[in-house]
DNA sequence: CGGCCCGCTTCCGCCCAGCGGAAACCCGGT
DNA sequence: ACCGGGTTTCCGCTGGGCGGAAGCGGGCCG
């Protein structure tokens, strides 16, 4: 009876594609049986794939013989679009020898925060956000801003699902989160207490396209400090909103 | 007489794999055609999985009707083992901040340097490096120290074949180069003019696992800048020393 | 304007690569 | 030695993949 079970109607493309996506950043390394399970492939097929995708560099075998996304798919990576990334790279580069903090440039990827360049010294504290990465809006000081240009009816239907609570801090009532959006866009600049992060705190301004003071948000730039040093914070404003015009005075065309 | 020529013996996760091989540094967008021909498949063949890589995200069109690599690579590249790059990260923006100038990490993959981070701000002039990207050993500072340190035999083999010239003042005579090698290690730090790049040199330090002067060389970090300012390199070379030592000092482990 | 060329998209008869359950193997723990 | 969990291998069965060719669209040229 071998062979008699199989999966009709699913290409071996969307197959090669399962096990790739079965990696994030939760599951950065996973055993063969997971990549399976996760891709939604029998053991054998999920093996046989996997092989393949090792021998090309795709993945890597661990000393451990788990799998994890291979320095090929890495190099790869580094073809994709990313003029943000090179735009805003000398500037958060300038915003971190400034402050000393971690610095981050982030955009708004379908509901959530996607972080496309951060920069940090030796100083700074470790946080949560990872090239790459993705985190709620409602929860970073990045997203608040992003949340908070994005127009009414994109928020509303934020609010309308049930909202992630990383710390007890969190704000996930729509009313409160309603109010901190109005908030954000009268002040301009969006910040958190420890609502990602316990110890971590941020603050965040808008990138606009063109820079100045009216055009499109199209980004957002945050520094994250230790919760000790909250009451800095003020104080990184100028240099942020330096930043952030200046990002945004070189999007004129595309991005 | 449709699918009667089909070239047998070729997996469909090879074919997948060869369509994203189709991509590198200088053919970061392709058109189909192009895409068909590097990847060595029938255009209706590339057309197919490209739809499919397009759907999913690995790869994205452009308002051209070209394709290039998708953000979801992008992201999922991210995952990949970064230790090096974590790792060098704030040391590299702590020297880009003291020297205002490019820095970057790279280690010795195959035969060529791999650049696995650079940092950089607003002052610092366009260089050929690039995360991700590879460049040829003997003409960059940080490939010349990978090589001096490589071993005889790797040396003997490098210089056996014919050596890229990517400018007038690129070493390529065997000779000159065992010479050139044998001085870096003498002094401990390899320098470049314009050999890689018109307009620019470099200067590079070998990281050692464990820091100090007996560990094995696995990296090297350098800087590059103008040539108008290549005056400026010795003054530099304490401050890249200290980051080297930095590094490897955190390299004791794995990396 | 019409014809030509090029790149892309679609189609469909043909065929072989892919599938996956099950057995075998390996390794670590008790 | 035994057991259990994870991995690797095998092979009868089958449906997804192949790719030449036709069709389409757009740009260029006479």
């Amino acid at each position: 009876m071998a062979g008699g079970a199989r999966q009709p109607g699913r290409s071996v493309t969307s197959r090669v594609l399962a096990v790739l996506g079965a990696f994030d950043a939760d599951h950065a390394e996973l055993p063969l049986t997971a990549v399976a399970e996760r891709s939604g492939l029998p053991l054998s097929t999920a093996h046989r794939l996997v092989a393949e995708l090792t021998a090309w560099g795709a993945l890597t075998r661990t000393a451990g013989g788990s799998y994890r996304v291979g320095l090929r798919l890495w190099e790869l990576g580094q073809l994709a679009p990313g003029s943000w990334r090179e735009l805003a790279h000398p500037w958060l580069q300038e915003l971190s020898a400034a402050t000393r903090e971690n610095v981050h440039l982030a955009v708004c990827d379908g509901t959530e925060v996607l972080y496309v360049e951060k920069v940090h010294g030796r100083r700074a504290v470790p946080i949560a956000s990872r090239v790459g990465g993705r985190l709620p809006l409602h929860t970073t000081g990045v997203g608040k801003v992003l949340l908070a240009w994005r127009g009414a009816e994109f928020v509303h239907t934020y609010l309308a699902r049930e909202l992630e609570r990383p710390t007890p801090y969190a704000l996930t009532e729509p009313g409160r989160l309603h109010r901190e959006l109005e908030e954000v866009r009268r002040r301009g600049w969006a910040s958190t207490a420890e609502e990602m992060t316990l110890g971590s705190c941020s603050l965040a301004v808008p990138v606009r396209r063109g820079g100045g003071a009216s055009g499109r948000v199209v980004a957002a730039v945050g520094v994250v400090v230790a919760a000790s040093r909250t009451q800095e914070l003020p104080r990184l404003l100028p240099a942020l909103l330096r930043t952030a015009e200046g990002i945004g005075r070189g999007v004129a065309g595309g991005a």
